[in-house]
DNA sequence: ACTTGGCACTCACGGCTCGAGAGTGCTAAC
DNA sequence: GTTAGCACTCTCGAGCCGTGAGTGCCAAGT
């Protein structure tokens, strides 16, 4: 009984403030929500909230703030996920539909999520890593310069030019593209070291030192390409939050100019969840700290490439930012697979 | 007489408020330079400048600031371009340098750029309309699939994915690329529907079809994937500005995300200058009214491929950014030539 | 025809006080 | 365990100077 209205307290606190961005009081509290009891009870309450840590009073006389732990608690137990509106899910639909390539579909995806959360969106390029070769290529650029083409199962396609110190004779390439095809073709990229490193053992002892070039040019390719792209959105919308609440937006800006944060950032989300949410302090980095994280992996069901997520103020619309996340990460999906 | 030393003031007063971002007074002046004249004099020429529009003051009692039109004045006769001290020359050598393909050129340059200008940078990637076709080729992916790759000169390479309602002849693919090799190899892109949009007529009825959509999916490409990709750097240098001056950095974020006004900005530098400067109201787009935008295109010597620049508050260090982004233009220029 | 010192005037800014209002914690009664 | 009452604490905004920077103008000097 007391346990259980205390969470019903904590949960009004929450959407109170998430919608208002003040600091609510008792008497607030009870007019808008139906809790059946005074202000009074409504007081010790939040005093036994307050001493558990799940709430803050800025100064002695404003109502109280959610703290990250409170937040927290709030999404794990007290937030069902909003569905989307048929609507909304429509215009998803239709908006994401209309891509052509995969650039395209990546810039759209990131232009949704920011318009649809109101933060900023990051849409991370499907993981070479976690990706399959289809095809490998070759094209002879000049005598001496032959381009590698790396296609993708995800609908990536990479390119890389190699020098060869002697003239590439057409036979060689011919060979080469057979052997190294054999070897790669429908395989992980991440066996693709061991799969080619011994492949210049099987071709004749003078054509050897190009084999090798080539093949140290691919395993370059497959480990320093890595650095995976990532595509940002809506990053227009921190400026509301600038100074509205004592949160610095320049940090947050730092943070998402550093690839490797970013990174981090989507690759933390724990695999057994559909939605992974970071609040506050939770996130590794600093700058970060006033911020929330709500991201969620893309790609088939159970072997996932890549992850998109938003990035917003801790005071957030958790609910609806987490449905809106895992919509998008799920129409994400069914469109790459449908190529 | 009067006229030089009026000029004089109003450099001093551009030099001080860039320095200091506070609004400049007489006494201040005559403290700061050497003008030879009493302050009073001086408040007689501020007069002066401000009925002519080329500063104002904030209110009654503050010092004066440059207008629009004054830093306009300040850089077409007042600045000569700094030149960067052989330290920095030698740093964007080795930075840039040590790029491997376009790709870490583009991003490389845009770090830079930031760095140094301490602003937002803008870079463009080499526009297709303004390069050379250097090779074209076909990779048949499955049987109602060919991908069509371009190699373009200014190092970027793009591709594409037709489908085919017959099954694609490997003769036919050997055929066609002979063709279009001949039609396109090494001419501008610009010219390249002309070229080969009456290329089905040499082929036999039944593969004609194919050949159609080959043309016409290589047209999409030339005229769709125009579209030019940007690149940006530097956003959290922004949040300096933020409350500081009264400008919200909002309208320029926003301006920021929108890629047609990036290419605006980037498009209207005029051609028979070095570096172009536009500042404040000069700007079409109206976000970027208390901003300066300083650009240069960059390419071969009289057939530039593409711009960069950077965006800025109005009360920049004008030689500073202008050295160095044309600095960094002639660098990215001559790298790009090397390859 | 300029330049300059003197002087009155204006106005933003920071510090100050003060009253109002919101919200709390405590206590005593239910 | 809940509630009403009450004293208490603080923030916030308004209003009120005093200060100082900076100006414009005028009359005298060169």
């Amino acid at each position: 009984m007391l346990e259980e209205r205390r969470l019903a307290v904590l949960k009004a606190i929450v959407q109170d403030y998430v919608a208002t961005h003040e600091p609510v009081g008792s008497k607030g509290l009870v007019d808008r929500h139906q809790l059946g009891v005074s202000p009074a009870t409504i007081r010790n309450d939040m005093a036994a909230l307050e001493e558990e840590g799940y709430i803050t009073a800025p100064h002695t006389s404003a109502g109280r703030v959610p703290t990250d732990r409170g937040y927290r608690l709030f999404v794990d137990q007290l937030s069902q996920v909003k569905p989307l509106s048929t609507a909304e899910r429509k215009g998803i639909d239709r908006f994401l539909g209309e891509a052509a390539d995969l650039d395209d579909v990546m810039s759209r995806t990131v232009r949704l999520l920011a318009q649809l959360t109101k933060q900023v969106a990051v849409v991370q390029y499907p993981s070479l890593s976690r990706s399959h070769v289809r095809r490998i290529e070759f094209i002879k650029v000049t005598d001496h310069k032959i381009m590698i083409i790396l296609i993708v199962d995800s609908g990536r396609v990479e390119q890389r030019v190699v020098d060869c110190s002697v003239p590439v004779q057409e036979e060689l390439l011919t060979d080469l593209r057979s052997r190294l095809s054999a070897a790669v073709t429908d395989q992980p990229f991440s066996s693709i070291p061991t799969r080619i490193e011994d492949l210049d053992e099987g071709f004749d002892p003078t054509s050897q030192p190009l084999v090798r070039a080539v093949i140290a040019s691919i395993l370059e390719t497959v480990t320093e390409k890595l650095d995976e792209r990532i595509v940002l959105g809506g990053t227009s919308n921190l400026a509301h939050y600038n100074d509205v609440f004592a949160m610095s937006i320049q940090p947050v800006l730092e943070a998402l100019e550093e690839q490797v944060v970013l990174l981090r950032l989507l690759g933390e989300a724990s695999p057994n969840q559909k939605v992974s949410v970071r609040i506050g302090h939770e996130n590794e980095y600093v700058g970060l700290n006033s911020t929330s994280v709500v991201t969620s992996q893309y790609g088939r069901e159970n072997s996932p490439v890549a992850s998109l997520g938003v990035v917003g103020p801790t005071h957030m619309d958790y609910p609806g930012t987490m449905s809106a996340v895992q919509a998008v990460a799920q129409y994400v999906s069914r469109i790459l697979s449908e190529n």
